[in-house]
DNA sequence: CCGGTACTGAACTATCTGTTCGATATGACC
DNA sequence: GGTCATATCGAACAGATAGTTCAGTACCGG
């Protein structure tokens, strides 16, 4: 609550509590909905004082949100800089998350079904979708001034476009979970991509192709 | 909650409650954020005992399911109908939800921002998805045996498809009216089947071209 | 008009949230 | 190691809400 240590430094306690209760509530939600979790259950679980708590967090969302936010763009940061090391396919770095999102939830499946299932849903949700948002509105900007068939692509479209691509992406990637995985995740990847621009990848320039 | 009456009819007394119910609901929901409705007020503004909702219903997200379902489904079906005994513009009966959808949304705009928003947008926007898949779905079964591009289009895929295209559609819905619905429906809706059929309208079968 | 059913309203239990505060433990820094 | 700052604890408290029960009342349908 007070800031006083030097920039950067986070006091041992702090990052204990915090991580004992990222911990807790992931393993939580495997167990159990994430709507009928309380607060005291995760600070039982994670073995912390409910008002200690409330010095870190303002909710159970805020502590999810919070967890989530941070590992996403770790693992896509991550897997980018690897991509962008590796000399080979140059092919298609399109929709880049992609295939990267799709493994990741298929190694974590059932953390990916709880947290995106039900109703707590919408805070994981809406993380995700903004952090993809970033992603591919960035790769079309490098599209700017081209064009979809013959209609111009202005700001508009273009913002529509990042919208409608991710949450195309995320109903394939949530109908995938909820019917177990059980697709190979190079394979909904591949029909991800070929509904996206597979049908029109001679001349479709939104992706960058 | 005992069922004695003859098939069909309902008692004056049920179908007003319900009524005033459902009513003092959507009346809440334009006033204030949907999670911080709680089920006494909706009986407050209802005039009804808070023991009477529960004679009906089994929660807040119960109700608004409810309602929601039989208005959307009412709609649809109606426009629908419209359509077909409209003998002109043959021209393209795809994704025929679209313009409907975008036209109802901008004129029930505050209603829709609110159903859809915040963390109870989760029931609204199962709910609506869960219809639109069902169209969707109908539409693709006329193209059993068709292709996208090159690639068959199997089971799996048509229904990874509608998946997409439901998806996308919602996220521009969406993103629509939490701009205000500026854009006229039309526009929204001409944007919207660009992304879906525009840049690929020749070789596209997806969606019955 | 009568029987049946829906509605009322209040009481009650139970759960969860969010806050406060003095006591204690522990990390950071010299 | 010592000292200070501060993180944590834990218990207590007030307030909100959910969901149930039930006896009494109002009202519908026939």
């Amino acid at each position: 609550m007070v800031m006083k240590m030097a920039r950067g430094t986070i006091d041992r306690r702090i990052a204990r509590t915090k991580g004992m209760l990222q911990h807790a509530l992931i393993s939580l939600i495997l167990k159990k909905d994430y709507e009928t979790i309380t607060i005291e259950d995760i600070c039982d679980a994670a073995n912390v004082g409910r008002s200690t708590f409330y010095a870190h967090y303002t909710s159970k969302d805020d502590l999810k949100r919070s967890g989530l936010d941070e590992n996403l763009r770790r693992l896509l940061a991550d897997r980018q800089r690897d991509a962008r090391a590796m000399p080979g396919d140059s092919g298609d770095r399109s929709l880049s998350f992609s295939l990267t999102m799709f493994e990741h939830a298929r190694d974590h499946k059932d953390l990916y079904r709880a947290l995106v299932g039900g109703r707590g849903g919408t805070v994981a949700l809406g993380t995700i979708r903004r952090i993809l948002s970033g992603l591919v509105s960035d790769e079309l900007a490098a599209t700017a001034g081209k064009s979809v068939g013959k209609i111009p692509m202005d700001a508009v479209l273009r913002e529509l476009a990042v919208q409608y691509v991710v949450g195309a992406f995320m109903a394939v990637l949530i109908w995938w979970l909820d019917r177990g995985a059980k697709l190979p995740p190079q394979q909904i990847d591949a029909m991800f991509r070929l509904l996206s621009t597979g049908s029109n990848y001679r001349n479709n320039t939104l992706n960058g192709g």
